[in-house]
RNA sequence: GCCGCAGUAGCUCAGUGGUAGAGCGCACCCUUGGUAAGGGUGAGGUCGGGAGUUCAAUCCUCCCCUGCGGCACCA
């Protein structure tokens, strides 16, 4: 047998016959190692302690100590576990998938009957039961027929097709977990035990389309979440319990910043509150396009279906669409509108008003655009994913050789609104070329360097979505996350050759002739609604000063106090703060609380020795200690506080 | 759109085949209280909508709407 050398991470190495496992080599270690190992890095990659080495290798012997590694086989154990779970209780149920997800795992079953909450209860008790056992887990590797026989005779459907689509020349391993058995490329651990009993949970069952196909059958997914130990579990239930009270849903209620109701699902019913968020917002962006250079328009919101043919969204995005029809009287036929679902079409035509020269480009056209789009029914969350929203949207047309730099300059533009704003925590993910698409190789070429290049230029790196992009373009989207760690497309940035094409938007250029320009859309919050729904998560509704919608309350401690906390509030409203009187008859521990609740970043406490010494007591959000301060100070550090980042 | 779950007072929720309750909130009264809920009294509901079963439906059945969690979608 031929000898290969083994490296171990202390730099020494050691030579030992080919096909030896890490189980083994563990083994010569020590046997108290031979116990405790879970897994193996072996060049790099995550092994099974069974698997033979064939060549020179590092290797590194992992044991529970081994956070990531742990955390992986764990749960990916679970959801084998799980799996066979459910086919003990229901022999019925066939198994398709269930990979390792975020804090995690889910497993996808085909059955009749919809698995009930109580049916998680039962399936968690035998997992339980599973771990007790402590069966071996084995591995083997299978050619193909026999794999397919094997899943035939066993009524597996799901798993024959999976099996197939396995490419030639990669193994088709198995693995047992006592007598259940499952196809999988593993790695696994060494017995059932070695699964924390007390440290999992299953979350839900949910309805998740086989191959993630919608017009497959739908199967159901049991999601389980699992961790080293109790007290992992512990903390991510507490985090879950968290996140609830950041939910922009329920801030919206607690601190009456808008409502929706049935009669207009997808459609936001702004409170005072909600709206002085969106016009403070809108405010200070209107600033920043200012100085971007853009020039902003309005186009209108019912738009002849000429226009949408023409532009192509009829065809692409009609389903998509509220349509409008009317039916003038004498009118020989009805015409047919649709309610903007996008700004694009529009912006072309103000571009195509009059002649454009070369010396015109860039021109960068905003507009804070009212879209409505029919959202599929279940893709409705919160202010989040709506029917109607404004987005902050603008067309920058422009040369293809404009492109890299203006990409540069909007990220620019971008990060440092995202930073007056509080985010630092953002990502960019790029979409290249989607199979179906418009335009020639040679200018996606173009497109899509310039845009990885401007990126890195401006100093952020991208995740890549392959094939994701816009049939007409590739495409970068900023991303944040929302309190439970989902994630929301916010800013996003589109090459677009298409569209000027279909609109026939030229300009002349330095040669006197005609050209096509580029449309570059691009939107920075994206839309205020989904912005605004990120924006009260990522502070639980602590907004910073000066986007909060009530910035003071100047609550009355004695109601002799009453005229000098009017007085009060009039002074800071003169001087451009948000400020509200409360003198109503209830102590100032009951003000206290519910100004507190609803998120007021300070309230002035006013009693007889303030109005004495013209004084407020100030107690800022969060803090347990008051401080007294001047009138006039604080009137003046407030309205400084007050002020938008950009006219601090 | 698909799968599952849910819809009772403004909010959070309990409840029943004989048309309904709590806490908070709201109104009024008492209380003038010093930094996260002072006390009393009272008003408030077509039990999401429609149909069916029944002597009788908020409760059982069916259809629809909306919401929630996923999936799919997301120019």
């Amino acid at each position: 047998m031929a000898q290969i050398s083994l490296t171990f991470p202390d730099g020494n190495s050691k030579q030992v016959e080919a096909g030896i496992t890490p189980a083994e080599v563990a083994a010569g270690i020590s046997n108290s190692l031979a116990k405790k190992a879970i897994s193996a890095t072996v060049n790099g990659r995550h092994y099974d302690l069974q698997w033979p080495i064939t060549e020179d290798a590092t290797i590194a012997i992992h044991t529970m100590k081994d956070e990531a590694e742990a955390l992986e086989l764990i749960r990916h154990d679970a959801a084998h576990i799980m799996a066979r779970a459910v086919q003990e209780i229901w022999p019925d149920v066939k198994v398709t998938i269930g990979p390792v997800i975020e804090n995690g795992w889910y497993y996808d079953f085909d059955r009749e009957e919809p698995f009930t909450p109580e049916d998680l209860g039962l399936i968690e008790a035998k997992m339980k039961e599973i771990i007790n056992r402590r069966d071996p887990v084995t591995t083997e590797v299978w050619d193909r027929d026999r794999a397919i026989k094997f899943y035939e005779a066993n009524n597996e459907p799901y798993k024959v097709e999976l099996v197939e689509a396995i490419p030639e020349g990669e193994p088709i391993r198995m693995y047992w977990h006592g007598h259940w058995q499952d196809l999988c490329r593993g790695p696994h651990l060494q017995h059932t035990g070695q699964v924390p009993a007390d440290a999992f949970k299953l979350m839900k069952v949910a309805g998740a389309y086989w191959r993630g196909d919608s017009n497959n059958p739908m199967l159901q997914r049991i999601y389980g979440v699992g961790f080293l130990n109790r007290d992992g579990l512990k903390k991510y239930l507490n985090f879950l319990e968290e996140a609830e009270k950041r939910d922009h849903r329920r801030l919206g209620r607690e601190m009456d910043l808008f409502h929706l109701q049935e009669e207009a699902p997808g459609q936001i019913f702004w409170h005072p509150n909600g709206w002085r968020i969106y016009t403070t917002l809108q405010d200070y962006m209107r600033r920043q396009q200012e100085k971007g250079g853009y020039v902003e328009v309005n186009t209108p919101q019912v738009i002849d279906r000429k226009l949408w043919e023409q532009s192509g969204h009829w065809e692409k995005y009609q389903d998509n669409m509220f349509i409008v029809e009317v039916d003038e009287e004498h009118a020989r036929e009805k015409t047919v509108n649709a309610l903007k679902p996008m700004n694009c079409p529009g912006h072309v035509q103000i571009f195509n008003q009059g002649l454009k020269s070369y010396r015109d480009l860039p021109l960068r056209i905003a507009e804070f655009g009212s879209c409505n789009r029919y959202e599929p029914s279940g893709a409705l969350h919160g202010i989040m994913r709506v029917r109607g929203f404004v987005q902050d949207d603008a067309h920058i047309f422009c040369t293809e050789e404009q492109i890299e730099s203006e990409t540069k300059k909007f990220i620019d533009f971008l990060a440092k609104i995202y930073a007056d704003l509080g985010f630092d925590d953002w990502t960019v993910k790029f979409s290249d070329r989607p199979d179906k698409r418009a335009g020639s190789d040679a200018v996606w070429d173009k497109a899509e360097h310039a845009l990885a290049q401007a990126t890195e230029h401006a100093g952020y790196e991208f995740t890549v979505n392959p094939g994701e992009g816009a049939f007409y373009g590739p495409k970068l989207e900023f991303v944040l996350t929302d309190a439970i760690g989902r994630d929301w497309q916010l800013g996003t940035l589109q090459v677009d050759f298409v569209l000027p094409e279909r609109l026939d938007a030229n300009y002349i250029g330095e040669d006197g002739a005609k050209h096509r320009p580029v449309m570059l859309h691009r939107a920075t919050l994206g839309s205020f609604e989904r912005f605004i729904g990120i924006l009260i998560e990522e502070h639980a509704g602590k907004l910073p000063f000066w986007i909060a919608p009530r910035q003071v309350v100047v609550a009355s401690i004695v109601s002799d106090a009453d005229d000098y906390v009017l007085e009060v509030v009039e002074a800071l409203k003169a001087a451009g703060v948000r400020a509200e009187a409360d003198i109503r008859n209830e102590k100032i521990n009951y003000k206290v609380r519910e100004h507190s609740v609803g998120k007021v970043p300070v309230i002035l406490a006013i009693g007889m020795k303030e109005v004495a010494e013209r004084t407020v007591s100030l107690r800022r959000l969060g803090d347990k200690h008051t401080k007294v301060v001047a009138l006039d100070e604080i009137v003046a550090d407030l309205a400084a506080e007050a002020l938008p980042p950009d006219l601090r």
